[in-house]
DNA sequence: CCCTGATTCGC
DNA sequence: GCGAATCAGG
């Protein structure tokens, strides 16, 4: 079997409607999944969680702001935040915002501390003493919002099609998420400008560098 | 083991 | 360009 443009067109929609390599190798028929990995590579389109391509983590020593670490809300890796000069989704999964466990407990010795009661019978702290670090509320709202007004106008799944960008905008369950909607850049699944952000030049494997030797705070590269 | 997608490399 | 072989995480 051969790459004819019905083929490719019907892999295209598969793999972007979600589908496994292998069902799309099924239903193609003729073609193992690998020959679907290997031609969807091929046609560049590729950006899809994978179980092997860690998520970037940004392992960064934070040797910096002892306690005073801010929770960071919820941003997920393609919303774009006004005041952020980059969301740089660039290829990661969308639905990876790794969250990390809160563990407060800022690694003290288990001293006793002695504190002295005063008149009333309240307990001085010791003036260096902090109040139990209040632990981070999970921040993601998991379950969606009834459907409401603010979608009004905006382009939702179910306005998607082969014209429009399919850039998400806002979080998947919220009422208010939804897609870029302009006219696409053609030949891909979003407008010019979030082209931009989803096509990032890459340089050739064997010249980019290998994250292990990095000590600490290396160049995020991305 | 099964699944997944990514990557390599001879064709 | 193609895809089997291989890799590596879940």
């Amino acid at each position: 079997m051969s790459w004819t443009d019905e083929r490719i067109e019907a892999l295209k929609a598969m793999w972007e409607a979600g589908k496994t390599a292998s069902q799309i190798a099924d239903e193609l028929g003729g073609v193992s999944r690998n020959a679907v990995i290997g031609k969807a590579h091929r046609l560049g389109l590729q950006a899809r969680p994978s179980p092997v391509k860690p998520n970037e983590v940004a392992a960064e020593p934070a040797a910096a702001e002892p306690v005073a670490a801010a929770p960071e809300p919820d941003v997920a890796p393609w919303e774009e935040p006004e005041p952020d000069p980059e969301p740089e989704p660039v290829r990661a999964a969308p639905p990876a915002p790794a969250a990390v466990p809160p563990t407060p407990e800022p690694k003290r010795d288990a001293e006793p501390v002695l504190r002295s009661v005063g008149p009333g019978g309240f307990v001085r702290q010791a003036p260096g003493e902090q109040q139990p670090p209040i632990a981070p509320a999970p921040p993601r709202r998991l379950v969606p919002a009834k459907p409401s007004p603010e979608i009004a106008g905006k382009t939702t799944l179910l306005d998607l099609n082969d014209r429009v960008c399919k850039w998400p905008l806002g979080h998947p369950g919220e009422p208010d998420f939804h897609f870029c909607g302009e006219k696409v850049n053609p030949g891909f699944p979003y407008c010019v400008e979030h082209c931009g952000h989803a096509y990032q030049a890459q340089m050739p494997r064997r010249d980019r560098r290998p994250p292990p030797p990095l000590p600490f705070g290396g160049p995020r590269v991305r």
